[in-house]
DNA sequence: GTCTATACAGTGATAGAC
DNA sequence: GTCTATCACTGTATAGAC
């Protein structure tokens, strides 16, 4: 047996994503996908806190990248300006592996439950994590929180036409092009 | 004369309320949540599909009397005016002892993960069904799904405010003036 | 229809071996 | 610092009792 092998996260999600198509999420154990990347499962739990967190370890970086965004801004920025600004910076990061198995990734946490509450989870920290941004920037309440939200749903909201449309505009673009609806949408309610 | 008592789910509701206040969430198992409900550990997963859900079985309904407000709103209601009617009708439910646990939930709930995405996943499921419930009323997107964040803010923004001043305003009211102030900071953006 | 008894797979934690 | 071993607990399934 060869001797230790770097990159032991990325392996393990590499397994998961496999054995999950396969067999789908709930009737995949840890083991088996330890075993699947010639590892055990206690080194699983060393990597990841839980099952449903090496699902989501792409996901990590992202509240700061937004929140670095956000505080990047320039300093005469309105609140929205710097949420198209933290928009650029998140979304440049993403890569052709991620949109290829973003819809697949999609499918897997509509159908089970316990991945569901983590992504609704994950995306209400993004959103924290932009208001509290905007908040540093003497942004007040309830704005911060209004466009932290409509950054949010912008982020999502792109990133299926994204993997939707491969040929299609780029990730950054079709960021600003749903926040700016979002916008549009905001200004006709009131 | 009954063969049991009457009742199961509010004295597993009460229980587990007591003995997590006591030991903490973690600390507190299906197992002494049932015993001191004089029940067993069987009888509460008849009851709550799992250990979290027998902290959020309170917000079981609001789905349903937030779309239901949405549909009864007048034909000729504004997005926004729909959801207030749907504020009204949702927050009108609301007991004395719902604001007297409130705070003590949400301590319980913020310092602890399961319970926190739990939360979060409500939180997102009402924002779904006044959306979805806007949609049938012929609103589009994303002006649907933004009035439905708009309304679930001031839901729990309204939450936060009545519980902490037992003698102000009603449910109702705080909810109506979170409304609005959002529609105001949502028009002050672009 | 509501409750109980029991057995089970799997998670996640922990203590110790090497 | 990776593994083995073990443990309490969750959550499911199936049986039957009142």
């Amino acid at each position: 047996m060869a001797r230790w092998e770097p990159d032991a996260g990325p392996r393990l999600v590499r397994a998961a994503l496999d054995l999950i198509g396969e067999q789908g999420y709930a009737a995949t154990t840890v083991a088996q996908i330890a075993e699947r990347a010639g590892l055990t499962r206690t080194t699983f739990f060393r990597h990841f806190a839980d099952k449903r967190e090496v699902l989501f370890a792409g996901q990590e970086v992202l509240g700061r990248l937004l929140a670095d965004g956000i505080a990047g801004a320039p300093a005469d920025a309105t609140p929205l300006a710097a949420v198209a600004a933290a928009l650029d910076a998140a979304t440049a990061v993403f890569t052709a592996e991620q949109r290829e198995y973003g819809p697949r990734l999609h499918a897997v946490i509509a159908e089970n439950g316990e991945l569901a509450e983590r992504a609704a989870f994950k995306r209400a920290s993004l959103r924290a994590a932009i208001a509290d941004a905007l908040r540093a920037r003497g942004v007040g309440d309830p704005g911060a929180g209004l466009a932290a939200g409509l950054g949010v749903d912008a982020f999502y909201r792109a990133f299926e036409r994204w993997c939707d449309l491969p040929a299609g505009p780029t990730y950054p673009e079709l960021a600003r092009e749903e926040l700016a609806a979002l916008r549009a949408a905001a200004a006709a309610l009131g």
